[in-house]
DNA sequence: TGCCATGTTAAACT
DNA sequence: GAGTTTAACATGGC
């Protein structure tokens, strides 16, 4: 999304619309800044004001629209030079000064990642199962239910693993598998081929030894895991 | 046609 | 007050 928005840059709104429930005019004659992003969300950044946008589940935009939007528009931003349409997301404006609480070395596309840092994190949630860990935005900030699936599948970590119970090694690999994925995800995503690279999510079949997958929805929020007993150790 | 899910927050419960 | 459950958002695939 912020590689499609960031032409914007530099542009001034010049109207606001949609049904945000949020002080949204105040975007008037603002000049977009800066694009952000840390994990799945997206900053849009005017000046002393931000506007962080989520696309949540089935969250959309779109760009340079020619129909008049309908009342589901959430955010509009009408440009002199073109307009962006969210829809079905989570908006929220903010002060300039969050951003500095944001810890960047957490989102696994950052460049500022860190594998001894997302480490130490780690070490303070032993009890915690790893299909849970890999859920949590304050460690693996973007990880989401299909890369949490696919990092345990091809680290061949059972989800219900406990963290503490995996070895130096595995976590390693976790971790490090968390952020490669994630990269592949993006460039698939880019591509409009993601789905036909999932080995496991929403699968039946494990692809390595033809058993059938476990389909079971695991940890503290029950989101669905995809594994194969065969392939999968359990720590 | 109905269910459910790539996610998160906040209200409503216990 | 802490922890847990539910609702809300409202699209699209199966």
């Amino acid at each position: 999304m912020k590689e499609n928005l960031v032409e914007f840059i530099g542009a001034k709104v010049i109207s606001v619309k949609g049904n945000a429930k949020v002080d949204k005019e105040v975007l008037q004659g603002k000049k977009l800044d800066d694009i952000l992003t840390f994990g799945k969300q997206t900053y849009l950044v005017f000046g002393s004001v931000v506007v962080r946008i989520h696309l949540l589940m089935f969250g959309s935009y779109s760009i340079n629209e020619q129909t008049k939007p309908d009342k589901s528009l959430r955010l509009g931003l009408d440009f002199v030079s073109g307009s962006i349409y969210f829809y079905t997301c989570s908006v929220k404006i903010l002060d300039k000064s969050y951003l500095k609480e944001i810890p960047w070395e957490a989102d696994v596309l950052s460049k500022k990642w860190s594998l001894t840092k997302t480490k130490k994190k780690l070490s303070h949630y032993p009890d915690e199962m790893v299909c849970d860990i890999l859920l949590n935005q304050d460690v693996f900030a973007g990880v989401g239910n299909i890369i949490k699936n696919e990092v345990l599948y091809s680290i061949r970590v059972h989800p219900e693993s406990k963290v503490s119970n995996l070895p130096a090694k595995k976590i390693n690999e976790l971790i490090r598998e968390a952020r490669n994925y994630s990269f592949d995800f993006l460039e698939w995503k880019r591509n409009y081929v993601l789905k036909k690279h999932w080995l496991v999510h929403t699968k039946s079949v494990c692809p390595k030894c033809g058993e059938k997958l476990i389909k079971k929805h695991t940890g503290k929020n029950k989101r669905r895991s995809f594994y194969c007993n065969n392939d999968q150790i359990l720590y």
